[in-house]
DNA sequence: CCTCGTTGATTTCGTGACGAAAAAAATTGG
DNA sequence: CCAATTTTTTTCGTCACGAAATCAACGAGG
């Protein structure tokens, strides 16, 4: 066996500073980074000579564009060695868990799908050991292991409390480390993708920053001075009590004409079918919109102004500098998307700065990679819980 | 003349600190300022030197409670010297200016009005300057002048653009600095009532907290890691757009059911009289609402849930830790105060923490003092804008 | 081909902020 | 008066950082 890595190297401030800048933007030269942190040249010969001694990072030996045409000395860029260290990332459903493999800047290497047949911890556990032993095969340095859950996750380790699983107080970072000898990261399923985004996606270097999420359920995640704002009501539950139209629909889950009754797939579905009769899909219902099917249309067209003024009031209270559209239900906007641009202007102020907002299509090895994200952000720099 | 101090004291990070540990929170032994801030007792001997001898912290004489007691050596509380300066704070209305002088912890020592017969920004100057001199009377060593005006406020100096003053673009902080050789410093009102609320106020030691308020004007502010953030639409034009009932009343300002037609005095008053042909003031539509008057508590009902939604919504998405109501009309709260927390309540996650909503009346002093905490801040402790 | 100017990286040195620990100070209790 | 205790001061060592000199690598121009 290869001289392994210690998986948690212990970094100054400083140090994850640089780390985390060079991680997220790329790749950069001394200059260029002491630039961005508002250090002077000589403090970062200082901070990278360890981060390149330890591994974690390498002047970039092919020089991309060799400064074309600037003199001077050229630049040497340094990197995060990006296959230093895989990390596993699961995001576990009712009845399926969908794992990822991922470099250290949160690409994904590798994908494995496993139906979910128990809820017994100890046996959940035992499938997501084995699910990891068949990710890493091809992929030695292991940095560690992210699991996403739908529920209220406490100390980045316990379940305290999951409804669908039926868990309370479960300690599945522990299972796993048992099973895996690696280190695992336990955490709600929207925080990760949140702190994913902030990381390495929409929200890179933003101070303030929203993503809402529509699928199954509603997500909203807040990030506040690129830290994510934790809150108690984050098991599953946003939204049932958002209530956008006080005469709105009526469905099974959720307040009458709440946002949950509005946005989500099912309440979608279970409109167009009590209407109807007929059971359809969400994908065929956004294309009989677009086909201009009146009922379809109908259901589509007020969930399009219900999340046009979801996103005004969230852009009025929070003041984000971009807002982050996610998840399975995204496909509204490319079929309705007018609507809800257009619903949101007309609940702004017409001084107010204009709303950033980012769709992003995400099925669940998104979730699963947001949980890789944890475990890189945990294990390898050091960043600890708000 | 007695030597005067320096008006600007060069502060280190770490005495600002200090300085503004102390000034916030009272008298503080050096102990207990170490715990706070995370510092050694060391350093706390070293930071607190300059500022004792610059003047700004004295070692209180009296030992209001000595120990009681406890044994060992007694500690030495550091106070702020209070009335080492004081500071003028302005609030200008369409035909009224307000001021106020007040001591370094901002509490008001003394008040004077004056009608405001002009919008020409050399003569406002000229009364602004003149009150100075006469608050300033009973108090010699004058810091600086802080001066709150609803519009839109550039580089704490220069007035971009005052609707109700029509100006665009007067440099009021230096016209005033002009006439009375005191650094000036100018802010929009709302703004600046929610950083002394921030500092001194209901906010204090808060990384998450909503100022609203409620008078002829909706004002929003929102206090993140501290600092305001600032926004473009903070010119008086609050909540025109914030659609809380799609067919609540059609006012003279705001939308239809917007949470000005449903909250603001005006709007209140507007909709008794259309109702009812009389005229009347806000008191006494209060009153009659709690007397059973059956379109007064219509009207009065209908505003309190309003206030319920919109309070839930900031608390659902910015999650706060506090929401401090202001404003000289959240006499609303007396009336119906009930109806708002059952409203609240309602639309809020069952799991969700309360929130916790605090209720301060404030008259136009007030917004005046804020005004003056502006004042000390940028003149005293050299905080700077976001 | 060689030198000069330019730009990036490194080295060296000085400064300043901080913590740890010891010492001093101020009080209570025996 | 002495021990115990708590606060404050002093002293000393450490560490992070910036400034500036130096080294390194390249292009431009004679």
């Amino acid at each position: 066996m290869t001289a392994r890595m210690a998986s948690w190297l212990p970094l100054s401030p400083g140090e994850r500073a640089v780390a985390i800048e060079v991680l997220v933007h790329g790749p950069l030269s001394r200059t260029e980074l002491a630039r961005r942190l508002g250090l002077s040249a000589g403090s970062l010969t200082r901070l990278t000579k360890p981060l390149i001694e330890s591994g974690l990072l390498v002047e970039t030996p092919e020089n991309g564009a060799p400064a074309a045409g600037r003199q001077g000395r050229p630049s040497q860029p340094l990197d995060v060695v990006a296959d230093s260290r895989f990390f596993v990332g699961f995001k576990v459903t009712e009845d399926m868990v969908y794992g990822v493999v991922t470099t250290l800047r949160s690409d994904i290497v590798a994908r494995l799908d496993r139906p979910l047949t128990t809820h017994d911890p100890g046996r959940v556990a035992d499938l997501l050991a084995a699910m990891t032993g068949e990710l890493a095969a091809g992929f030695p340095p292991l940095g560690g292991v992210g699991i996403g859950v739908g529920g209220l996750v406490r100390e980045r380790s316990v379940v305290a409390e999951s409804p669908f699983l039926h868990w309370r107080d479960v300690p599945l970072a522990a299972l796993v480390e048992e099973r895996t000898g690696l280190p695992a990261v336990v955490e709600n399923d929207v925080a990760a993708l949140v702190e994913a985004e902030t990381w390495f996606g929409a929200g890179r270097g933003l101070d303030r920053f929203v993503v809402l999420t529509i699928g199954a359920g509603l997500g909203y995640g807040l990030v506040l001075g690129g830290r994510r704002v934790p809150c108690a009501e984050e098991d599953r539950g946003f939204g049932r009590h958002w209530i956008i139209d006080p005469y709105g629909p009526l469905t099974p889950t959720g307040e009458r004409g709440s946002a949950v009754s509005l946005l989500t797939i099912p309440s979608i579905r279970y409109q167009v079918q009590a209407a109807t009769g007929r059971e359809t899909t969400y994908e065929e219902i956004l294309a009989g919109a677009a086909a201009g099917e009146p009922m379809a249309a109908r259901v589509v067209g007020e969930a399009a102004r219900a999340l046009g003024i979801l996103v005004a009031q969230i852009a009025n209270f929070v003041m984000p500098q971009k807002i982050l559209l996610a998840g399975e239900g995204v496909g509204l906007m490319d079929v309705a998307g007018d609507t809800v641009r257009t619903t949101l202007r007309a609940h702004r102020h017409p001084m107010a700065a204009p709303v950033d907002l980012e769709v992003r299509v995400s099925d669940f090895h998104d979730w699963a990679r947001g949980a890789a994200v944890l475990a890189i952000q945990v294990l390898v720099l050091g960043a600890v819980e708000a």
